[in-house]
DNA sequence: TTCCGAGTCAGG
DNA sequence: CCTGACTCGG
């Protein structure tokens, strides 16, 4: 906002958001008016209070000076007054290092990244419009025929009527209010051989394609800038984490042939290039870290490829004569022991019995016995303490792991488990993004840093900086933290997002 | 017309 | 496990 106005902010040296998001990232809300009206107990205007909202907001340059100047005086009055609140307890609690070493320092690299924008290439998203369009309008047609009668396909209420009581098809799963017509029943039903249910699959990816990113995402485009300039959030995620919105585009798709054509539509100025950097299996490289186990930590020092590593060793088998299923399965339980989940949840993606899933599990932690003990730590640790936390001391409070309810608990303790991993991985990038941003303009370059996505950084450069920009890159984010395992990250240089991804 | 919960699905 | 957006329907 106040770059738009010609003024450069400098020397900001408190954010209560901030201090209030790194003093408990679980917070609903780190809004002013409501860290105001809790810390402070005064209340503040809202936004919506001066400017209305609805049909009837008007803008902010229309308010009355006196009405404005009450809206910004009495905000600034209550930054002030947050700091005294907030400062001790950083102190206290240690916090001080995070606030003022990685996230007041982030504010600006954000700043600038949304100032930048990126540019979507209109052709190719005009082209997938009118090529999306026609697919979808012919299945569409398919599907009624099959059907034998005309219905909302975007009404999971209407559809479930049709498959399971015109078609008879079986039911496979339930939701709160009725039958599931998700992807996965969908794809059992037609692994069964029924038709309606492929089309309807094929359908349902279309549509999300068209309606979510063809169709918004030209719209999004800044008329005056001639790029898309998201909002990144810096106190939205309980992990750590950023999220992307308005539009999102840290969820800009990419597993499945359609989605990669959308992500060629992303591209750099013109005669630029982008140079894209993902980290390397950042979380399981924290689990084989934190967790100092020594089978994961010689997986990772020996190289190569970590899903078929750990296959290696859970079937017992030489590396390289695991087979494609046994590296599925390793990949598989690898991220279900990231994210805490039990033979339950195991069972349900394998497809398997959950006794089967028990024993894999089972066999899995005999073999990393270290990442068990891991796992266990960070539980009781938010039992005894009633939080968990990162690498750089990031913590997230866990109340659930008391509650009587034993779904809740268990949510609980997946949490405990899951989040020192995802929000270490996040303090990991954040310090990344500071030091690249520095880098970059202390060599003088003019590459530019346009997005995060968690675990990858989207740059732009001219092709005569390539080469710098790429090995600062990768040198900054492998060094952002010293681990018992190597940090890898690879860097892959293109005219477009997708293409310039390794 | 507007809001909100539910279902679904895009990414990590 | 962590998000945000779209659609439907009350």
């Amino acid at each position: 906002m106040l770059r738009q106005a010609g003024i450069e902010l400098a020397g900001v040296t408190f954010d209560p958001m901030i201090a209030s998001f790194v003093l408990d990232p679980g917070r609903r809300s780190h809004a002013i008016e409501n860290l105001s009206l809790e810390h402070l107990a005064h209340a503040l205007p809202s936004y919506e209070d001066v400017v209305g909202k609805g049909k009837n907001a008007q803008g902010f340059p229309a308010i009355a000076p006196s009405v404005a100047g009450d809206y910004s005086g009495t905000r600034s009055m209550a930054v002030l007054a947050l700091q005294a609140v907030f400062q001790p307890f950083l102190e206290r609690m240690a916090a001080e290092p995070l606030f003022r070493g990685i996230e007041m320092p982030l504010i600006e690299v954000l700043v600038d990244m949304e100032w930048r924008g990126i540019a979507i290439d209109a052709e190719v998203f005009a082209r997938l419009g009118r090529e999306f369009q026609e697919e979808l309008s012919t299945l569409v047609r398919q599907i009624y025929a099959a059907a034998g009668e005309e219905f909302n396909l975007n009404s999971p209420k209407q559809l479930g009527a049709v498959l399971f009581e015109k078609l008879q098809l079986p039911v496979l799963k339930k939701t709160k209010t009725g039958v599931s017509t998700d992807a996965d029943v969908l794809a059992q039903l037609a692994a069964m051989g029924h038709e309606v249910p492929h089309l309807i699959l094929e359908h349902r990816e279309l549509q999300k394609l068209l309606s979510t990113y063809v169709d918004v995402l030209p719209g999004a485009v800044n008329p005056r800038t001639g790029r898309i300039h998201t909002t990144f959030n810096q106190t939205g995620a309980a992990t750590g984490r950023l999220s992307s919105s308005d539009p999102n585009l840290q969820n800009i798709p990419v597993r499945s042939p359609r989605g990669e054509a959308i992500r060629r539509g992303f591209v750099p100025g013109p005669e630029w290039v982008f140079v894209v950097a993902d980290y390397s299996q950042i979380e399981l490289r924290l689990m084989a870290h934190m967790s100092e186990d020594p089978a994961f930590i010689a997986a990772f020092r020996r190289g190569g490829d970590i899903h078929r590593e750990t296959a290696a060793i859970i079937f017992d088998v030489p590396a390289p004569e695991v087979t494609s299923e046994m590296r599925a399965r390793a990949k598989t339980i690898n991220f279900a022991t990231i994210y805490g989940q039990g033979p339950f949840a195991l069972a349900k993606q394998l497809d398997i019995p959950q006794q089967d899933a028990k024993e894999f599990i089972a066999a899995y932690f005999e073999r990393f016995a270290g990442v068990r003990a891991f796992l266990d730590r960070q539980v009781e640790h938010a039992r005894d303490q009633g939080y968990v936390e990162t690498l750089f001391g990031r913590r997230r409070y866990i109340p659930e792991i008391k509650d009587k309810n034993f779904n809740t608990r268990a949510f609980g303790e997946r949490t405990a488990q899951n989040s020192p991993l995802q929000g270490s991985a996040a303090d990991l990038i954040k310090r990344a993004m500071i030091s690249i941003h520095h880098g970059l303009r202390a060599q003088g370059l003019e590459a530019q840093m346009l997005l995060q996505v968690h675990d990858e950084l989207v740059f732009e450069a001219p092709l005569a900086e390539v080469d710098a920009v790429r090995d600062l890159v990768k040198r900054e984010m492998e060094s952002a933290a010293d681990l018992l395992v190597p940090l890898v990250a690879d860097v892959g240089v293109g005219p477009n997002w997708l293409d310039a991804k390794a």
